[in-house]
DNA sequence: CTAGATGCAAACTCTTTGCATTGCC
DNA sequence: GGCAATGCAAAGAGTTTGCATCTAG
């Protein structure tokens, strides 16, 4: 299982290139040239694939798009820029500061593999 | 603009007792039994007006479908509970001093307006 | 009376699935 | 050669829209 295919080599290696959330529509005319028989039904049966095995994230916009990014492997946060798409890891020092004031404060036990954040990075600001 | 019909009545009835996240298919099912006639998208339509007015904010799960909850007047955020639905609001110090964190650190200039908490409240910890 | 709201059905967008074919190992 | 992956097209789910009708103010 898990073959060393095209599409999933080029999937990745997009992905790790790019390092920013893409929809499976970007994902696929961003390869489509390349690979004029490429199906959008292998992009999402290839990025379903790479999100089991933990190797990209993904999220949902709010008109409900999916996209993807590419994670590597230890896990960390994201906080996605509204403006340009840039993403940055977040500090793990706030997010526990964080937590632990929530879970203090009001009881509520923050799952941290939920956790994203909008707003406006550095160039943006 | 903004006639006082009873879909909206109902609609607003609803979210205000209710205080949690409620799909559009959600409310049309727990209203029609009382309005035969009601259509679906008139829900939509409403919500969408609600929304514009302020009245109740949205979101999007992760399977891309959209939920609304009735947001009051003053601005606050929410933390959802994964498993119950129950929806905490969370204490703005915590947001405050998380919020200066992440911009000194890195920057990040969070947009207090998109964040969104998981994990479990209280009762389901 | 009249602009705005509604119901109904069709259209749209994104995603998933069935199935015959292809191609990696 | 065998089984996973692919392409293609059709089906799904949630949401939006066009249009004739209805109704609150």
């Amino acid at each position: 299982m898990m073959y060393q295919t095209a599409a999933r080599k080029h999937t990745l290696a997009l992905l790790k290139s790019e390092r920013r959330y893409l929809t499976a529509a970007t994902i696929y005319h961003l390869l489509k040239p390349a690979s004029p028989k490429l199906a959008l039904s292998t992009i999402y049966r290839t990025l379903e694939a790479l999100r089991e095995g933990g190797t990209v994230s993904s999220r949902v916009d709010e008109h409900g798009e999916a996209s993807y990014i590419y994670c590597g492997e230890k896990h960390h946060h994201h906080a996605i820029c509204k403006q340009c798409g840039h993403v940055d890891e977040v500090d793990c020092d706030a997010i526990d500061a964080f937590t632990t004031a929530l879970l203090n404060k009001q009881s509520f036990r923050l799952d941290d593999h939920s956790i994203e954040f909008y707003g406006l990075c550095v160039r943006c600001n």
